[in-house]
DNA sequence: CTGCATATGTTAAAATATTCACATTAACAT
DNA sequence: ATGTTAATGTGAATATTTTAACATATGCAG
């Protein structure tokens, strides 16, 4: 997640990257403590002023969605946070992970796990 | 990582985190835009004052660290990226960062994470 | 086409964060 | 002890963020 955000900004953009795409209404219901309404869209506009999302048109509302692709911050999020907490070590992550009793992965989820660490094996 | 922390405090603790244990001079070296020591120090005060930080001195210098142990906030913010970015799926998120050619793993921590899906299975 | 409900646009006050100069204190060598 | 160096303590100006009132526009029902 972009750290040249306010903490409000930053609050705003994730729950955009949760949702997938919001309305100010949308956002507003989905904070935590409760904003006006007018707050939550200068908020907005800023987020747009800096590119960090724009919106559509959909009837007379505004949808907002993140103007990078979930994928591209997905990536950029979790580097970031093996680098600062794990050394960058996706292994010790990993542990961690999986140490955490509310993980509770199925046998399913076990097994794409295996699947990916040997699809990656099989071309390293 | 704590979202109710300004921007700058964010920064100085992600820092203090990657460090496990720091000055303020040695922040001031860690930060890529360079801050007068006075105003990492007071961020340092204001982190303290927030009980997210405590200090130790050696010598004539205060060697500060998280107050939140390591593991339990590394815990924590993986939480968060997998349920911003990758809806909770941890098996996403190994396959994203498997796919960034940056991640490049050997044969040894490949085996790590083997092992590491072998024990949560064996226990279950 | 008029009114109503529901959006967005604008602007500016209030709160908070950020910065650092200057003052003070601590460790240590001489 | 005293001077020197290198820290920390304090306070206050400046900048940014946050908030939301009020104004305007849009869609839609009748």
């Amino acid at each position: 997640m972009r750290s040249d955000l306010s903490r409000r900004e930053r609050q705003i953009l994730e729950v955009i990257y949760r949702l997938g795409e919001a309305s100010a209404n949308d956002i507003m219901a989905a904070l935590p403590e409760s904003l006006a309404n007018a707050t939550v869209r200068t908020q907005l506009r800023i987020l747009e002023d800096k590119g960090v999302v724009k919106h559509r048109r959909e009837g007379k509302k505004f949808l907002f969605r993140p103007s990078v692709n979930r994928k591209a911050a997905a990536k950029s999020a979790l580097r970031s946070v093996l680098a600062t907490f794990f050394g960058g070590s996706v292994e010790d992550a990993l542990a961690t992970h999986l140490a955490d009793p509310k993980a509770n992965l199925d046998a399913e989820q076990m097994q794409r796990l295996r699947k990916l660490i040997d699809e990656y094996e099989a071309q390293g």
